[in-house]
DNA sequence: TATGAATGAGGCTTCATTCAT
DNA sequence: GATGAATGAAGCCTCATTCAT
């Protein structure tokens, strides 16, 4: 209804204002992530986390809104920072089987060093405590997968078969040995798990 | 006055009454398991269930003692019609492949027939709100699963690979593609879909 | 969004079911009334009502959804009831004068039995906290003032003024005297200053 | 870091520095008026203001200690305001009347170029939000009116009764007035409608 | 003077559950 | 079996006010 006159930003602050960093907010951010994924949305009060990241409930909601938008938020950086870490040096590899079997690597050591994230993603993956605009742009960073299923179809090197349908497959698939595999201690015995995944899921989509 | 007349105890239905039937009960199970699964746990009020199936709260609470009992209750019963539903014809057939395709088969129909239950398994699979005995419960259903696995794998037609990794890639791929399937209105459509799922799984998964 | 099915009223609640009479919504009733006179609507939180009423939270908002609901409800009985006062024996009296007089007395006299919904209408008439359309209601049960006050200009006895401008300054003036006399203790004096008053009201309007 | 240059008390402004003067300062109690008489005192949270007047929560407290104050300082203002404005010119009218219908005018003519003023004061004439210091201050800007009344009965202009009664009874007819008045664009309708409150008020008093 | 992050008491409302009828 | 009024703990969020910078 009214806009904020929005001063003009001091030259000290660059305007990446988007994301103010505060090491309050942080603090929240974190807690919150942690309390959600072990006790779910609802059963985790927002006293709780105020309580637990050190600071009054006024805090946590000058910083956000509801706490609806305190998920929303969680969601938005974690699957931005999950898809960032998903294509990492998939640009470098030559072949279609190559980039499939990075990603699914990529994805297993992120989980692997990122136990929470990981839960929170799979929690709140079709969660409606998360916003659908969220959703969506959650979603959104994951289009470089559909492409690369596309060129890789193109290419002869994947069956050929509806792309969606393969995605909705191969996700839940690829989700499911990330848990399987960041369960596991011993380095050895995790590498074997992950290759034997890799091989199940190219497997399932090589022509 | 007169108390417990002895029900004539039905030869299929012993005494351990777990079940009672009540006209009631059913409306009020059904009632829940439609909201359940349009408006989550949290966002189902005892009080909403009890309206919409026409009952007073105080009859809901008869039936069951805590809202948990009733999810509980829920989730048992479908995740057992669902295991029913999903090895039926499955002895007849021959190969592991056809037990395979079979199972699949079956749990695409099933979802078709039962939207509502299909989501309710889709969003309380690993939801804290059902209590872990429910959890343990539902799954036992479908150890007969991991067994065709291992023969499977005894007899070389299915890859080497810790059975309970396939299961945990294998479930959720056949639930993508059950709910991908269940989407799609055109029957021929659809059996392709189903096929080109079933290839996909059987790919993954075959020596 | 969803109507309630209202199941059929049982033969003994006949359908005057509007106003359901409950000795715990009266008191809740009678304790805001009190209340909201001595500290204002906003002064008053609905912890304290149920409180003072001697009742749970639940129980207040089992009768009333919202706090702006319980106020509605009030100003809706005070204003029909003190129309009803207003308008009594009215029709009995021959001039338009006596009519007048008349009004003016019942009300003074229903002011002083009523000090608490006297003030209470002081109070909210004009304010935001009622809702609009309980508003409306409650100035409905005065529009007889308006005839009377178009047949006696009709008649010659009142002056020709807008009816609308002789209603706003007639009825706060006529509220001054009711809260002026109301808080004369000698019925003697009292009845003085009724009389003055009602002086000052005729002679303001006669044609 | 000097501190107070001392700075030039005008003649007019002695500095008993009730009242100091600076632009934010201004800007708040000007917004602050907009917004009481559109929102009402507990409906505009102080945040609102500071953010409509363009200034930070710590200056709005800087110049005002409590919120209280605030309005207090607001409604101190404008019943002076208000009467200074109301007694205009009345030195100069002969009789009792004319001093009366003058009064009348000037208030209407104020009312409509402060509308906003015009309701604050209707609103918070009786307000608890107001402190009774400030009420009492308000109030003795008017003892004036007594006097006039007093005057005329002792001159047989009025009719003999008790001022405070006849006060109370005036003071919101007039009131109803200006608000009929200054909501009717057309100047000269406007006239009329003046004209006849203040035939009416006059007829009411007069002897 | 000015800022705005931080505080925390307190307000309104929801809802699972009980119990007398 | 069935009812629905009653309970009260607990949740989310607001907002006047402070204070270090």
């Amino acid at each position: 209804m009214e806009k904020s006159k929005k001063r003009p930003s001091k030259l000290e602050t660059p305007d990446r204002e988007k994301e103010k960093i505060s090491a309050n907010r942080e603090k929240i951010l974190t807690t919150a992530l942690t309390l959600f994924t072990s006790r779910g949305f609802f059963g985790t009060p927002t006293s709780l986390i105020s309580k637990e990241a050190g600071v009054s409930t006024g805090t946590l909601f000058f910083y956000f809104k509801t706490k609806e938008e305190l998920i929303d938020t969680l969601y938005r950086r974690i699957k931005e920072e999950a898809a960032k870490e998903m294509c990492r040096g998939i640009d470098k590899q030559k072949t279609t089987e190559a980039k499939i079997r990075r990603l699914g690597t990529n994805m297993v050591e992120w989980g692997i060093r990122n136990h929470a994230k990981l839960k929170f993603m799979e929690q709140f993956a079709h969660s409606p405590f998360v916003s659908t605009s969220a959703h969506e742009e959650g979603m959104s960073h994951f289009f470089f997968l559909g492409d690369l299923v596309k060129d890789g179809i193109r290419e002869g090197a994947i069956r050929n078969i509806d792309p969606s349908l393969l995605f909705h497959m191969m996700a839940p698939a690829l989700s499911g040995l990330v848990v399987q595999a960041s369960e596991i201690e011993n380095p050895a015995e995790r590498e074997k798990i992950v290759q034997d995944g890799l091989d199940f899921i190219w497997n399932a989509m090589k022509a």
